[in-house]
DNA sequence: TATAGTCTGTAACACTTGTTACTGTAAAAG
DNA sequence: CTTTTACAGTAACAAGTGTTACAGACTATA
């Protein structure tokens, strides 16, 4: 664990802080697919993201479900952060996009930090800037675009996080994620497939150019 | 200025901090339909309003425009903190929704208070976790419900704002808000006169019940 | 009062998305 | 090898939303 902390959070946290860490913090492997934060946990703890990658989501009161962004190294999620400090339930659903480690951080050290290392305090807005902005995006795409090219995002975006041009998933998770129906996403990808923009396979999409 | 202040923040903030405040802070007045921050500004001061209410919107690349939420008294536009730490351009745009009064904070001051006060540090995390709550319910209006609910939602939520059930607004000027037709806001604010929700008169609109 | 401008109602139509149903094919399980 | 299941393609239709056009009613102003 110390050497991967210090390799990804060295330029970012002081030295001090990071051996703090190390004591209280507790590592965590992961699994692509576990649910890491499930909607309506209790969080006593905020992780730190190591390696791998976690997609977040929203979900609907009845059923609906909904990609909000991933995250990668480096990164925390603020919506924990959110929670932990506000005392309240979860108002997202973790779940691990590839195989990774995190470290998780007790709460009270979190604060007692934030008074104590002034770049635990530039890390933490950092990172609550960089969701605000995830969250803009999202926000710009269900409100100022179709379905056509929210799933073109939504396919580079997969493609960049898992650093491939040969995506496997299927078009029933696709609507999942985008919130919509299985029948729309195939029409769609078929029309893009017919722009050659993609090639399509049983259960992975190539991403042409 | 001093006894607005300790009236409103008195409650959130030390003693000592206020009175900081009241030295470096500068009292500034809006009047309805006042743009206080437009896109692409250089934000380099934090506002804390003291009374009145703004909206905040998003904007499209070439010429959408949505409404993310409202700031009350005693809140803070978090995404101005997200321009002051980052020193990026605004990404929305503040406009009043009625007459009031802010205090703007020189970031530096901000920052500073950041290790020195707590109450300064739960002040801004309270303020954070409030606009990425906010923004959870902006995407859910757009991801889960259909225009017709996410207009009684705007139609309850500024009636609320503005501690009125008259509304006086333009059926144009709803469109602009939720970035859509002034057709399809008559259209669907009939359908909801004829369920006997409301009653519409011209520029304005009576929430029955 | 006459005139221009603003606001609303409505119709007709196009486009996007959602839904249901059915088919063929590939993969997995037996 | 056979059966079952998962995945994808497609059609036909429904519903929601966006667009254009026009008319009538109200308001402000000259």
């Amino acid at each position: 664990m110390k050497d991967l902390l210090h390799q990804i959070y060295g330029t970012l946290l002081e030295e001090a802080l990071l051996n703090e860490i190390e004591q209280v913090a507790m590592l965590k492997e992961f699994k692509e697919g576990d649910v890491i934060i499930d909607f309506g946990d209790n969080i006593k703890k905020m992780p730190l993201l190591l390696s791998g990658a976690i997609k977040i989501l929203r979900e609907d009161f009845d059923e609906g479900e909904l990609l909000l962004y991933f995250i990668e190294k480096g990164d925390t999620c603020s919506m924990s952060m959110a929670c932990c400090i506000g005392d309240t339930k979860s108002e997202i659903r973790a779940v691990a996009e590839t195989d990774g480690q995190v470290v998780m951080i007790p709460v009270m050290y979190m604060e007692l930090w934030l008074g104590k290392y002034k770049s635990w305090r530039n890390y933490v807005f950092a990172s609550y800037n960089n969701r605000l902005k995830e969250m803009l995006t999202a926000i710009d795409n269900l409100a100022f675009m179709n379905m056509d090219k929210r799933l073109i995002n939504y396919l580079l975006e997969k493609a960049k996080i898992n650093n491939t041009k040969e995506i496997n998933i299927t078009h029933q998770e696709i609507a999942y994620d985008l919130n919509t129906s299985r029948v729309v996403i195939s029409r769609l990808l078929k029309a893009l497939e017919k722009d050659g923009k993609i090639k399509l396979h049983r259960a992975y999409i190539e991403i042409l150019k």
